[in-house]
DNA sequence: ACCTGAACACCGTTCAAGT
DNA sequence: ACCTGAACACCGTTCAAGT
């Protein structure tokens, strides 16, 4: 695995890679994951051609500073199906990647081209999520619509990432209250 | 009124004026709402300048391009209330914001941004978006959740407008319904 | 009344040259 | 093994000078 930690590395480059986390978690946190990297750079107090050594992409610098919450967010989504119903797994879920998704403005956006883009350093997280939700998905079968797929359920919770970044986290939470509601099975089943 | 149109203007800036719309559509269709405006203008035939002479803004030059388009929106929204019940008068508008505001690439992102601030001018038409949906929601007052505010319907379809832009638009189609399943009242009324 | 294009302050990205 | 910074090709935006 390429990039995997900071092992190995010279000392100076071991600072530097720490020194550009850090500058580019405060660069995407106040101007969103679009943060101009030459900027992040010399916040950094390093050189642009530093950056693009360690960080080969905007996805790849995005895909390091995710890591640590992509992991915790995998293990809560592989636990859930032991706790709670299998409609309780599945809100708990989408309102952890909602949350997860808006960690930085444009992040939801980012990260549903990521799903599309196999190139990408951030492909193999986003795909992740989709199977995840596709279990969790096919574990509620029966409570929820039976036409209802993990790829709607995916869409709606990436929807709720993104208005929490463009509105607020409370409108997300009510949009996403709004859809478990419509996703919850009804007879007699109406068309979707 | 400033620019509502081509008259009491030069020949040579009406043609320019025309000839950056036509440019700019077809820029903002392949490159989204934030495609480059020197690339435009040269596309254009024409100087950034004069670019910046009719359009002194990125939102100036937006809203000229969707003036009918708004137009049309909005005289299907003051017609609503007539025609069908309350609750499909409300779906048919949800559908046709999502619709509109999945346009360009980015507009829906752009549309939030330019509600939340007066400068733009794109606030009115944003303002009057907001106005309308106030009305068909209060209509259906009884038919939807007690709970359920107009800003919780626009969230919703401004959603479904990204979900339009990045997936598709029976992705966003689908939320649609899924939503409008859950804005629908049920007793006992569960919390929202 | 309108247009041009240089000017300024930024970008992303690459790559030879250094240590 | 790693770092630097110049180089290139772009941006958005303004404004003096032209017609």
């Amino acid at each position: 695995m390429a990039g995997t930690g900071a092992r190995r590395m010279r000392a100076d480059a071991r600072r530097n890679r720490e020194r550009l986390l850090t500058a580019a978690d405060e660069g995407f946190r106040e101007h969103g994951v679009e943060a101009s990297l030459e900027r992040i750079a010399r916040e950094a107090g390093v050189s642009i051609g530093t950056l693009y050594a360690h960080f080969p992409s905007r996805q790849a610098l995005a895909a390091a500073l995710l890591r640590a919450r992509h992991d915790s967010l995998f293990e809560l989504g592989d636990s859930l199906p032991g706790e709670w119903s299998a409609i309780d797994a599945l809100a708990t879920w989408m309102r952890a990647v909602a949350a997860h998704a808006a960690a930085y403005r444009g992040l939801a956006t980012f990260l549903v081209n990521a799903l599309g883009d196999e190139a990408s350093e951030l492909h193999a997280e986003c795909a992740r999520m989709a199977r995840i939700t596709e279990r969790l998905v096919d574990n509620a079968r029966g409570t929820i619509g039976a036409k209802v797929t993990a790829e709607d359920v995916l869409a709606v919770t990436n929807a709720a990432a993104w208005t929490r970044e463009q509105v607020s986290s409370s409108q997300a939470d009510r949009l996403l209250d709004l859809a478990l509601r419509g996703l919850r099975a009804v007879t007699p089943e109406p068309p979707l």
